[in-house]
DNA sequence: AGAAATATTATGTGCATGCTTAAAAACTTT
DNA sequence: AAAGTTTTTAAGCATGCACATAATATTTCT
């Protein structure tokens, strides 16, 4: 008769979705739910703290738990190693170094980094490639302040995506998604259109406030990104 | 002396950061780690259960808890109403109706909703605008079956992504973000050139398998969605 | 009346303990 | 050796309890 976490919370959800609660509504407080589950508060604390993580509802102390006001549609996308992305679909793997070379950074990729002068970094760019056909050209800036050892690495065997993700860990990335024109480079290397829409995945890390690594994940014409909400 | 579960998330995270634990690696029982950071074994649960949640960690029965193998970049996104995100930037919300009418839907639609069968639904097509510049173009399919009372709703004063979101609440969604050229009419109403490359955030919603809504946001030239990982 | 101090209340966190469950490992049987 | 069975192990779940904390409500003081 008793209830466990998972039931709880989907109850609560069939609630909302049956719209015996509204947005906005309060509920009991922890103990009368127990009461009413059966259980102990432990168990509605736990369903509770994963509501409140989907942003089902709003918990605050004191002023007790709401459905949430305003719905969200809350996502959650993991953004994979290219090479195992292409993997798991089952293509083949292909990858080459189309550049590297040391630069002063543009503004925007300075600024991306917070940082208010240009500074030397190292420049590579690459594409990946799924049954030999391109999938991902990788735009990547890395501060080899940060990590000198970048600059003894073979980038023309292992991708910088790679080394770095492996040797590199990072404290704090930014992610960010656009849509950008294909260059004459981008659609020659794509094997798109000039002027072709593509979509960007751009991602910065950081160590302690130090930069790592901006990278631009531009992908192919007709890649989307896809997730289940909820 | 003893610590809270934070503190042991993150003492696990800088562990990993600092590569004293490597991809792969096994961690101590739930238990030694109790007894290493002198708290009960609950703690340590809860602080690995959100390691295990930023997919940091990868926790199995028997199995014990190792680093994750393939770190992956996972980021949350919440999509709030359009109004909601202009107006939260200190921006004056307005809002027109381009269309509205039924048709069949084409295949792109039927298959997205996994419909064999082209349906009649209800379109419309919308644009939002921030300070009276256009911001998001919407481009929406309404399964009406599933819910006829939005044919009474005089969608030329409110939102349709607003009375659904607060009427029809859904149990499924899936989310996919892609790059578009601009249309002609997107063009127009976007205030864009042709062939600019859009950003669009698509979303389709179903209660109970039943489809309710197919929505494509299409943003402005220039448009950027971001976020923090981690 | 308005400001400051205090009490109240609901959630958040932690502890000790025990039962459940999935999966690996060990063992048996074919 | 392969296949099936049992055992063991480590994480997951649940409980009851106590104290911490933050936000609100109430009272006291000026």
């Amino acid at each position: 008769m008793s209830s466990n976490w998972v039931d709880i919370r989907d109850e609560i959800r069939r609630r909302v979705l049956e719209r015996e609660l509204l947005p906005g509504a309060k509920l009991p407080n922890d103990q009368e739910l127990a009461e009413e589950f059966k259980c102990s508060r432990t168990t509605v604390q736990r369903a509770m703290l994963d509501l409140a993580q989907s942003g089902t509802v709003d918990r605050r102390r004191k002023g007790g738990t709401t459905i949430t006001l305003h719905p969200i549609t809350r996502t959650t996308f993991d953004i994979p190693i290219t090479r195992l992305e292409i993997e798991a679909a089952g293509n083949d793997y292909s990858y080459f170094l189309v550049s590297r070379e040391i630069l002063v950074s543009p503004p925007r990729v300075a600024s991306s980094f917070g940082l208010a002068e240009p500074t030397e970094m190292l420049r590579v760019t690459a594409l990946h490639m799924a049954n030999k056909q391109p999938y991902i050209f990788e735009d990547r800036w890395i501060a080899h302040e940060t990590t000198p050892e970048i600059l003894d690495v073979d980038l023309s065997r292992e991708s910088a995506n790679e080394w770095l993700i492996r040797n590199r860990p990072y404290s704090d990335c930014e992610v960010r998604f656009l849509a950008k024109r294909a260059t004459r480079q981008e659609a020659e290397l794509l094997a798109s259109d000039v002027d072709e829409a593509l979509f960007v995945m751009e991602r910065t890390t950081w160590i302690n406030g130090a930069p790592i690594t901006m990278v631009r994940a531009i992908a192919k014409p007709g890649y989307q990104l896809v997730a289940k909400a909820n």
